[in-house]
DNA sequence: ATTTAATATCGTAATATTGCAATATTAAAA
DNA sequence: TTTTAATATTGCAATATTACGATATTAAAT
């Protein structure tokens, strides 16, 4: 097949599993990256960065914001594009409570 | 081509993308949550929960065994996963800190 | 020794992802 | 208005992922 049955979970874990996907490459990495350390942020800046011709790196952006994970916005000739705290916030969260609802002994595997 | 260009990033973005790519399924996430809530689990039991045959349950867990995120000891006729805290932790980090890296105001993109 | 239960592996079909060259779009600059 | 610069879109080839039936493996139970 190759599709997920994405019917078959909670939208919980659709929405997710969409943002950690979408960082799950290291291209998108390193762009979220940059786009902390920049603050204010063009993609042809990222081009010169990262060795990936310029139509991969402008899908990988595209990916991050259908993932809403960047924002961006035009400002005339080049594109603004910087994070959005929310979805960050949102997975810090996650791994947080993950964390916190771990047995704190080793437990089974050990 | 369909082949990430690892030998272009760094180490770090390599294997953090590798992590998040592993969670970014909700199949996974749900094992994951599973996993939490259970804490003494074994596979048959994920079958039961989730809407997906054996097989593809046992690839899933592989998967996160690959990426480090849960480890499985034999007991007996089954197996036992639990999640590997360092993991976790190590990703919290992540996410807390670019959070913290983030311009409080909501500067270019507003 | 057979059976049963839990899990893994193999093979394969369907679909998704990655990457890029070529080309389009858009807006400032000349 | 032509050029230039920044980004997006299209099309396509190579590879990866998802899912599952069939089958193997393994260890306890009978």
């Amino acid at each position: 097949m190759g599709v997920t049955k994405t019917e078959v979970y909670d939208e919980q874990h659709n929405s997710l599993a969409t943002q950690l996907k979408a960082l799950g490459h290291p291209a998108r990495l390193a762009i979220v990256q940059f786009l902390i350390n920049q603050k204010d942020c063009i993609c042809n800046d990222i081009v010169n960065e990262l060795s990936l011709a310029q139509p991969t790196i402008s899908q990988h952006l595209k990916e991050l914001k259908n993932a809403d994970i960047i924002q961006g916005t035009i400002e005339g000739k080049s594109i603004c594009y910087c994070i959005n705290p929310k979805v960050i916030e949102n997975l810090a969260t996650f791994f947080t409570s993950i964390l916190t609802n771990l047995p704190s002994d080793e437990s089974c595997c050990s």
